[in-house]
Parts: C-alpha cells; sequence; structure tokens
RNA sequence: CGGGGCGUGGCGCAGUCCGGUAGCGCAUCUGCUUUGGGAGCAGAGGGUCGCUGGUUCAAAUCCAGUCGCCCCGACCA
C-alpha cells in the first residue's frame, strides 16, 4: 500500500483527501476554498476538454467567450435565479486601492456605481446580449458554448467537489420551439452521459431532477448521476430547459415565420472541474489515482531498468525507438529515466499518480527480447514480445479501459437495491447501504422530511428503465416508476 | 453562523500541565555504496515557536487580546 495514504475503509474522505495530495493533483491555495490545480490534474482536465469540446462542436455547437463580471441589476431579472444564487455570489464594490498616509494597509477607493458580481453562471449575462444578437427565426436556433471559471462561495468545499472557484463549461441555446429545446436538452443530457461512460469509464443514471433539486430558473432540469466509491451519489452534469424564463425576464423575441413576436426557448447545460474528483473516486484505490486510458495523456509509463551505464545506454537503445513507434501509431508515453531513482520507487509514484499501464524493461528482457507491461488496477504483469509491443498496448489499453466502466458499474449495481417502504428506506440508509429505488409521488415538502429524518436526497428520476406502477413510500399515493434514493455529495 | 480542534524548520509532529540556551521523523544538500516493488551509511544546511501586549532575572510554555486554518453541521455543481 502507498505511503501517505489512508487506506479507503478506514476513512473515505481522508483518503480522497490523501490521493489528490499525494498524486499531485491539486493544492489548497492561500485564499480559502480555492484550489490550485497543478499539472497532474490539469492535464487530465485538458483532455476532458478535447474531448467534450468534440463531441459539442459535433452537435452544431460553437464556442464564444462572455465576461467574468455581470452587473448585480441583471442578476435580480429572474425571480428564482436570484433566489438561488443570491447567498453565494462575490461582489466587486470598488475598481482600485490606495495607500493613505500612516496606514500600513491600502483602502479600497472607486467606489462602483453599481457593484458588479463575479458570474456564479452566466445565463444573465449571455441572455443580455442574445437579446441584440436575436431578431428573427432565421437567427435560430442559437448554440454557444463557453469555457469558463466560476464563482460560487460555498460555506463548505472540498478540492474538485466543491471549491469556490471552478472550471467549467457552460453551453447556452436559444430555440425557436419548445420542442426543439427540450430536444436540445436532451441531446446533451445524451452528450454527458457517453462522455462520462466511454471517456471517464463511469456508469451514470440519466433521468430528471425532482422539483427541489432543480436548476434555479429552469422549467425542469435533467442530470446524470453516478455513485462514488463511499455509495454516496455525486452529480455529474446537469442539463436545463429553461423555457421561455430568460428571454421574458431580458426580454428576448423574435419574429416567427408566421410575422408573430414570441418569446425564445432556451436550453443551458454544465460539466465542471468536479469530474476530476469523480474520476478519482471512481477509481481510484489504495495505491493512488487511475486514470482511464481515454483520458491519460500519457497512457503508457515507462520504466528502463538498469545497473551500469552501459546497461542503460543497451536499455535506451531498444525503449527509445519503441517509444517513437508508439508515438506514431498516436500512444502518448512518459519515459521516466530519472537515474537517482530505484525502479521501484518510480513504480510507486507511477501507481500513486494512474498511469494506466506501465512498460518495464531491462536488462533481462533485453536478453529475452520483450518487455513487461502492468495494467495499474489490478497489476496484471504481461511479458509481450519486442515485435508484438506496439500493436499488444492499444488492445490492452482498451481492455483497460472497459474494465474499469465494468468494474464501476457491478459495483453500482450491487449497492442499488429496490425498497418497498419508508423504513427500508430509513434504514438503508442508516446502513450506508447506497442507492435505494423506490416509488414516490411526494411533493417537494415530503423530499425534505425524507432528507432532514434519513439524510438522504432523491437524487434523480431515471429517464430508461423502471417503469411499474407502484405506492410512494412516503405518501401511499400512486406512482407509475420508480425513482433514485441516495446521500449526495 | 453554531459545535469541536489546531497554529513550533518545506511537510507531519513532540515539547506547553510543572517557565531555564528548541527537538524528532520525512523531505533537501554533499559523498560513497546502491537500483526488477517506495535503498543504505556518513556528514551538512534550514526555525523571529501565528501576531500584539503583559507577568518574570528568564516565556514555545503563564495571563489578556487578536488573526488565521482545519474538522463536524446547516447551504451547494
Amino acid at each position: 500500500m502507498a505511503k501517505n495514504i489512508t487506506p479507503r475503509q478506514k476513512d473515505y474522505s481522508q483518503w480522497y483527501v490523501d490521493v489528490v495530495r499525494e498524486a499531485k493533483l491539486a493544492d489548497h491555495s492561500p485564499v480559502k476554498g480555492c484550489m490550485v490545480i497543478r499539472p497532474n490534474g490539469y492535464a487530465i482536465w485538458e483532455k476532458m476538454q478535447q474531448a467534450l469540446d468534440n463531441m459539442f462542436k459535433e452537435t452544431g455547437h460553437v464556442n464564444a467567450y462572455f465576461p467574468l463580471f455581470i452587473p448585480q441589476s441583471f442578476l435580480e431579472k429572474e425571480a428564482e435565479h436570484v433566489e438561488g444564487f443570491a447567498l453565494e455570489c462575490a461582489l466587486v464594490t470598488h475598481s482600485g486601492l490606495e495607500r493613505v498616509e500612516g496606514e500600513a494597509k491600502l483602502r479600497p477607493t472607486g467606489k462602483l456605481e453599481e457593484p458588479l458580481v463575479v458570474r456564479p453562471t452566466s445565463e444573465t449575462i449571455i441572455w443580455a446580449m442574445y437579446k441584440n444578437w436575436i431578431q428573427s427565426y432565421r437567427d435560430l436556433p442559437l448554440l454557444i458554448n463557453q469555457w469558463a471559471n466560476i464563482v460560487r462561495w460555498e460555506m463548505r468545499t472540498r478540492l474538485f467537489l466543491r471549491t469556490t472557484e471552478f472550471l467549467w463549461q457552460e453551453g447556452h441555446t436559444a430555440h425557436a420551439t419548445a420542442e426543439e429545446a427540450e430536444d436540445e436538452t436532451q441531446k446533451m443530457l445524451g452528450v454527458y452521459r457517453t462522455f462520462a461512460e466511454d471517456y471517464m469509464a463511469m456508469p451514470v443514471i440519466p433521468g430528471l431532477k425532482s422539483e427541489g433539486q432543480k436548476f434555479p430558473g429552469a422549467v425542469h432540469t435533467y442530470c446524470i448521476e453516478a455513485m462514488m466509491q463511499d455509495k454516496k451519489a455525486l452529480q455529474a452534469g446537469t442539463s436545463h430547459y429553461l423555457g421561455q424564463n430568460f428571454a421574458k425576464a431580458f426580454d428576448v423575441t423574435f419574429q416567427n415565420e408566421r410575422n408573430e413576436l414570441e418569446y425564445v426557448y432556451a436550453t443551458s447545460w454544465g460539466v465542471s472541474t468536479r469530474l476530476i474528483g469523480a474520476l478519482v473516486m471512481t477509481h481510484g484505490d489504495d495505491n493512488g489515482v487511475i486514470i482511464p486510458p481515454k483520458l491519460a495523456t500519457w497512457p503508457v509509463y515507462a520504466v528502463p531498468i538498469f545497473k551500469k551505464p552501459e546497461e542503460k545506454a543497451a536499455v535506451m537503445n531498444v525503449l527509445e525507438p519503441l517509444l517513437a513507434d508508439l508515438k506514431k501509431a498516436g500512444i502518448g508515453s512518459r519515459l521516466d529515466d530519472r537515474d537517482q531513482l530505484t525502479p521501484g520507487f518510480k513504480f510507486a509514484e507511477g501507481e500513486l499518480q494512474g498511469y494506466p499501464l506501465r512498460l518495464e524493461i531491462g536488462p533481462k528482457d533485453i536478453a529475452k527480447q520483450q518487455v513487461v507491461l502492468t495494467k495499474r488496477p489490478n497489476r496484471e504483469k504481461m511479458f509481450v514480445p519486442l515485435g508484438n509491443v506496439v500493436d499488444e498496448i492499444p488492445r490492452v489499453l482498451e481492455s483497460i479501459q472497459k474494465d474499469l466502466f465494468n468494474k464501476a458499474k457491478a459495483f453500482r449495481d450491487e449497492h442499488t437495491a429496490p425498497v418497498e417502504t419508508y423504513d427500508e428506506l430509513r434504514q438503508a440508509m442508516e446502513e450506508d447501504s447506497g442507492f435505494v429505488l423506490c416509488h414516490w409521488a411526494g411533493n417537494q415538502e415530503d423530499e425534505e422530511r425524507v432528507q432532514s429524518e434519513t439524510k438522504a436526497t432523491l437524487r434523480v428520476i431515471p429517464m430508461d428503465g423502471h417503469r411499474e406502477e407502484g405506492k410512494c413510500i412516503l405518501t401511499g399515493k400512486p406512482s407509475s416508476q420508480r425513482v433514485i434514493f441516495g446521500k449526495a455529495y
């Protein structure tokens, strides 16, 4: 087991903090609640961005950039939206600092006429602009995404999962009809699901949020919900159907084909650096983080083994061309030729940082014309003849990617169980047994009651499957499908 | 904001009760030996003990004030 990492079984949250620190993904910053994303963490984010950005482009979206600051009055225009975000907004009230005679500290100066809000999300400023850009149905749909940082002044933070400032992408689209906007909302949810499952190897449950859990200002909110290894739920992405709420708040109308003036229909959708936390908590183990091959900048971690300089030369002579061939085949690798460190140290560090596949080669292998490949997740070793390495590695990486997904899915399914009564739900939550599937027909108040009594929240109303008649476990009212309750991050 | 804890070399801690020249582990640097699962030995460098004031011959230690951080809860992507 790795040094300096608390085993998951002993203390899961401490394990998470230890892994993030030891794998050098992120560090606490001098500013409370904010993190520094270190190169290892940022590399994962860059791969996520690439994959998502491609999918956004393929579905017809383009990127733009809107400002960090939003006039306070903008935020006040949509009633629910203000309600939802007012308490966590950072405000800019001054434009400068001045030195005052006899005082050591600088003093704010240049008070702004109207305070500026640091965006907690960009709907308001974007819709203020859309008002100018949309006049006719010919201007629609408008499909824009932006990659940005946002600030939400949360009371309690955790690295990646909830930080005061975080990075994300937010898509904001405008449509001529409700149906088209609804289709867009679901389409993007599908993109998120594909990304989570195919790239992150993280199974998710796509579905609808309840009234109480939806985005402030949305008509309804879809989400993908994942289970972490402590059996808690993590909301991994959201897609909102905003109806005409923002169009009305910002007076964005268009002339339709029948020459009538109508309010525009909207969607917004986003995923954030929280996904890095999700990745760690889905696949990590007591030896460190595990990066799925598709999100690894360097899927292969190459460790040459040698004692004497002439051995090093012989090993490098074989290894370097091999890595060059891999690169030609589109597979990145990191060569760890630091010669002050022992192979054992490198093995441990490589595992800690999550390289999916390790390639070892030493004098013994040269003699046998082979390399040793070790899969990160289970340390399975393979001895592969030199001539087959470039063909074999893509296959091995693929199998690692698949195994990670299957393992995570098996874990989730194992800890998802139907319950028929409120007592059973209560008991399941006391035992931390994971997700429960139950019939539900309660309102927001009922949900709050369940939360205060069991700490569980209605995570998601799944979109596929689970359709059947039944009775709500709390109210006894008829219900047509099961929903997922669980404890959440 | 409520409850709890903590500020001592880069990191993690001991020392505080009972005042007397600041210590340990890891990390770092140098040298030699090592290198297929976190190497060994020898030596070296590095600290206004969070800050301000008080008591005292003498304060990391006692007293008063103050600042900051972490954990638990409420809030949340």
